[in-house]
DNA sequence: AATATTTTGTTATAGTGTAACGCAATCTTT
DNA sequence: AAAGATTGCGTTACACTATAACAAAATATT
């Protein structure tokens, strides 16, 4: 069992990876004065239980059976509270949503997402940032915001297409 | 004017522009034994003569004018075919499309987007691409597809934020 | 000309996301 | 602790994006 998750792997302690990222959300939100309410926290914990980007309207059944209002609006506030705190990204090529690892600070993800088995890693690629701020800077393009979402097969898929790691 | 478009540069001469990709899609189809099809063209030049992304919805209105059927499933099935002959890329973070300027082979794109007139442009960037395929390679994830959208600000409008190139 | 294939018309519906308003809970100030 | 301000939530309704399914028309093939 590993304390924390590696590049899809699919054994890693999983309760202990959740766990671990709520304390740390719990711990950014109290020093930001920010409110990380029942509701919020519930997203989050949703969130990072699956491990694959979960589409908003996947939230609402779990809301539901926790006796909270389950309309699109209650997700939809929590998930863009998240994602101005930097605790998840929203994945467009998805229309989903999954945790961020490291969110004590703003940043750009760049994500590999498996698709056969949608486990979904998010990088810290300084060349594919380099590679990315070059580019845009020699064109006098300023950059604000950064989508990077390749799909493809993760090495698990490769040889066993048809497993899933969750 | 410039016979074909610079980056970020309004000034160019847009119709020339617009025929040349009308022309080289003609050429292409006909190459490929594709049918480009009246309904296809029209939703081709459409996207081309905004130069901004479009979305699927806004082309529905010049479909009515023209004389077709301007139901949802029409201006997609063009877009899908137009997709899949590299002819248009989708903006996965804008849910719009855009014409591709070079379909002659498939690729995937990268794009600047400026938030304030909407002006795209599609890179060739092999540093990004490169650093991309290292990163995926390096975790033994294999790229079936890549959707880069850097958005920011176009140099026009830092200085000149209210202007729309188009 | 007959048949097969592809494209389009049409209706309906699924999936994703937001506006707007009022109430409730929490925070701030006194 | 009470009053007022702010923030979060419940609720309804709706806007926007995309596709399923089947029939009719147009085109290609034999």
């Amino acid at each position: 069992m590993n304390p924390s998750p590696l590049p899809f792997e699919p054994d890693h302690n999983h309760d202990r990876c959740i766990s671990e990222a709520l304390e740390q959300a719990r711990h950014l939100c109290r020093e930001r004065r920010q409110r990380l309410t029942p509701i919020r926290e519930l997203v989050l914990r949703l969130i990072w239980q699956s491990h694959q980007p979960l589409g908003a309207y996947e939230l609402l059944p779990a809301l539901a059976e926790a006796g909270f209002n389950s309309a699109p609006p209650t997700v939809y506030r929590a998930l863009e509270f998240l994602q101005s705190q930097g605790l998840v990204h929203r994945i467009a090529s998805l229309n989903a949503f999954i945790g961020c690892p490291h969110p004590e600070q703003s940043h750009q993800g760049c994500f590999l997402i498996c698709r056969s088995c949608k486990s979904t890693l998010e990088l810290e690629s300084q060349p594919i940032q380099q590679a990315i701020r070059s580019s845009a800077g020699s064109l006098g393009f300023t950059i604000e915001q950064e989508t990077v979402e390749i799909v493809g097969l993760c090495p698990n898929c490769q040889t066993r297409p048809q497993r899933d790691p969750q």
